[in-house]
DNA sequence: ATTAGCACTATTCATTAATGAGTGCTAATA
DNA sequence: TATTAGCACTCATTAATGAATAGTGCTAAT
């Protein structure tokens, strides 16, 4: 008893603010220890690999605190210490600046930007497949949002007696073919009409605006042409309903599986599925086009339980007019976070800036 | 030395053709125990699960003779013993007739033939799920080859002043798309009479045909329009390049990994090679369109020597005109061929079947 | 031709003991 | 008062040992 009020004592005078310097450098060097061997790390050891000189014995001390605030934890009693996730959080947040990007993965990444005239899903793929070569993590891209997307240009394009086939053209360059099926039988210079007349109305429009407004559209323009109207409207609701529930390409799930921080069966199995699953992840893309820059999420701070033993770092992708989408790598809590950081930050910015070039205005 | 002499007589009296009926019913036994179990068998487990009545010291002969002619191998002197890749092969040919596929696999199967006006991607990635869902190992689907599908309409869409989208509608419904850049400034109106002139001049043919005979349309129709023919003819070319090198998709990698055949790290290592590279694994798809049926690939007999602990069962689809691609399955070489072949088989005719509802003709 | 019996072999499993990395506490030190 | 040295203790990992087990090959009997 009174020793456990010792130490809380001690805590308490070193850590008159939330956490000293010291043991704020201790703690790093833990993590970075930990993220290069992936081995509990002791107090001997840490003696000698970190910067200044510090016993073994004073190490212990101030490891004997970080545990106490949570910030460690050991897997059994005669065992080195282990961050925990709370303690990656304090990590990432005190990376003061953005580390440089380092010229090979620069160089890695030119591909991307070397591309005249390839479909942005190509060019995504592209990205999302040097990614995880580069991370050697799992890496998760999802492909621009239709509903932001502005609308350069549809198409009507008579098929057969019953079936219209509807290009959708994008700014940012994606093109979107459906077919839709049609009572009447129109003919192709009436499609070119209908064609015409919604090109008008909605070029520049987000497809969202566009199937809001569409009824509107109407509305106000009842008098005009009457027939065609009538039609456009109905071709028209038909050829912007949303289709893709939005896609993802995954790369290098593998990568995982032979990554020395998973070697225990339960959480791989638990990562499977949560690709399987792919929504969660889904949403988690989502939501990082809300806000600019890196977004990271550390293990237990997933809503996603399968992804509680893993952390995901993500940029969303832009091009001049609207975010479209994002990128992101999925790997153990116990990634290398600067190094992932700077890279996926990197490739969103190669990302938007190829698909800009690419997008039309 | 006697005593190998005697063996081999022992083998040559029993294996009169080229092997008896029992020792044939015997390597069956074991091949389906193995692949059950995934352990070596010994003679005391065959005795008992064997059909008739047989002791172990009689089946330990007639399995001597099978090791001597390389049917079975021992992983150590007190094992049981383990199929080799030659007995797999013999196994699978004498096959008599093609299993029933089981009532479960074909209700499974139904949600690929349940759609209407889906992209032909999305029915291969539907079905190509759905088997790695029912084999529990990788699947493997080509896109429909570009060469040999028929064309069904072409389209230029100005896009801007130097961008022309080009759109390719194939009879099977497979929908391309791809930008051409030009150097003239044509107007859609111009654009239009290209078209016109092209469906007319190449509909039903193939790419193929249609790439080796654009040249000769010229010099035929020479008199006919002639400014309109020579730009016809240059942005036919390009429209009609190949630009894909053909497309795959992959699903369920992860099942080998959980698979109790690939417990070996290097085995596992050695397909993700595979289907990283993914040519070699393409290759075996197109090869496996040349012929009808089902194609079976064991270990060693793959060129590919990252493919050899492992065994392909592919099979092609079609619609009504072509052969279009093929559909397969990567597992270890103890796979249930039985089930396998089966499922196979029954995707593969699935999968004609709803693509050629959903062709044009 | 088949089978029973026996000697022999290699794996697997549990037990044990030795090693070593690491901690926590106390007492000495600067 | 903060740091360090020293010591006892804990627990995981490793190697060694031996018993149990599953399997074979050969020989002799049926």
């Amino acid at each position: 008893m009174k020793i456990k009020v010792k130490g809380i004592e001690n805590q308490g005078a070193r850590g008159k603010m939330n956490l000293n310097e010291r043991s704020m450098i201790v703690l790093q060097s833990i993590i970075e220890n930990y993220i290069k061997n992936s081995e509990p790390v002791g107090s001997r050891t840490l003696s000698k690999s970190i910067g200044f000189k510090l016993s073994p014995a004073t190490i212990r001390n101030i490891m004997s605190d970080l545990a106490e605030s949570g910030y460690l934890i050991q897997t059994h009693t005669s065992a080195g210490r282990v961050p925990t996730d709370k303690a990656y959080r304090l990590y990432v947040d005190s990376l003061s600046k953005k580390p440089a990007v380092p010229e090979q993965i620069k160089q890695k990444l030119t591909p991307v930007s070397d591309v005249q005239g390839t479909p942005v899903e190509d060019i995504l793929s592209k990205a999302v497949h040097l990614l995880a070569e580069l991370t050697k993590f799992a890496c998760v891209v999802s492909t621009p949002k239709q509903s932001v997307s502005r609308l350069q240009r549809i198409e009507l394009i008579k098929i057969s007696e019953d079936r219209i086939l509807v290009i959708l053209v994008t700014k940012a360059g994606v093109v979107r073919d459906k077919i839709i099926f049609v009572k009447e039988n129109h003919s192709q210079e009436f499609l070119n009409s209908v064609t015409s007349f919604l090109n008008e109305e909605f070029k520049n429009y987000s497809m969202q605006e566009i199937r809001e407004g569409i009824h509107q559209s109407i509305v106000s323009d009842r008098h005009r042409y009457h027939d065609l109207l009538a039609h456009a409207v109905r071709l028209g609701k038909k050829a912007f309903e949303l289709n893709q529930p939005g896609e993802m390409f995954i790369e290098g799930q593998m990568n995982l599986l032979l990554d020395s921080h998973f070697h225990e069966q339960s959480s791989v199995k638990s990562l499977i599925d949560a690709f399987e699953q792919k929504t969660e992840i889904m949403k988690i893309l989502d939501d990082s086009m809300k806000n600019k820059g890196v977004h990271i999420h550390i293990g237990i701070e997933n809503d996603y339980e399968h992804l509680h033993k893993c952390s995901l770092i993500t940029a969303s992708y832009r091009n001049k007019q609207n975010v479209l989408g994002s990128i992101g790598v999925v790997g153990p809590t116990s990634m290398d976070y600067k190094r992932i950081i700077s890279t996926v930050e990197y490739t969103a910015k190669m990302l938007s800036k190829t698909i800009s070039e690419q997008s039309y205005d």
